[in-house]
DNA sequence: GCTTGACCTGGAGCGCACTCCAGGTTGAAG
DNA sequence: CTTCAACCTGGAGTGCGCTCCAGGTCAAGC
């Protein structure tokens, strides 16, 4: 239980192996606990933030961001409230998004739709 | 009418000029007429197709397929099913898209909300 | 006629987010 | 004990989609 193998890691994630270890280079992770060999150990935590990584970036968050916020949260309980506003207004860009899109994808529909009308 | 100067086109289109020019360069836009002084001037027809890129971008479409479709539009009518099956499977992706965009978003309001509780 | 801002070209440069590589190490299975 | 797939590092390279630049041209308003 919550020892986790890079490939592991990997897998459950959905990134790829390369992204992990770029990801840590760059600090948006840290602490990644480590074999005496060297290698890498992902613990359930590290799993969880990789989860709402994965959370960010399907909604387009830019890393530069999601390293912010991990910084915020390293520095402790009193970044709380500054991290929900990050996150709050991240929300309202994906709200807007969506709407685009649903938009677009209406159009394109039309589009479609108009072909079989030929 | 229907005679827009390339600022002109680039504000109802919502693409820079340099990204009008690119795109002509590559061959997703072609047939833009010119003044006798090299300038160019976007038809209502043109417009339409930049609506239409905008509606393909916006939901994330890659260049290189528009270029596809564009292509197969100046081939001629006897390509129009192959055109429609193009953007038939772009919307299928679209809705995968916005499935997880939806999920992810849920997500993300149910961390926000977790930080009310602390 | 002159100014000035919009426009032209070809080509270089950029920002992002990875992705790949060479050359070496580790550790579980047989 | 050997093997070999999985792992390590630092750094270079990639793909995408623009974006910027230098150096020049065009045309509407004063």
């Amino acid at each position: 239980m919550s020892g986790y193998a890079p490939s592991e890691a990997a897998r459950r994630s959905g990134f790829s192996l390369d992204t992990l270890r770029y990801y840590e280079k760059i600090g948006l992770l840290s602490g990644i606990g480590r074999t005496s060999g060297g290698r890498r150990v992902f613990t359930d935590d590290d799993l969880s933030w990789l989860t709402l990584f994965r959370c960010l970036r399907d909604t387009g968050m830019p890393i530069a961001e999601m390293c912010r916020y991990a910084e915020l949260a390293r520095e402790g309980e009193h970044t709380a409230g500054e991290r929900q506003a990050l996150l709050q207004r991240h929300a309202e860009r994906v709200e807007e998004q969506m709407h685009l899109l649903q938009r677009q994808y209406d159009h394109l529909r039309e589009k479609i739709r108009y072909y079989d009308g030929t």
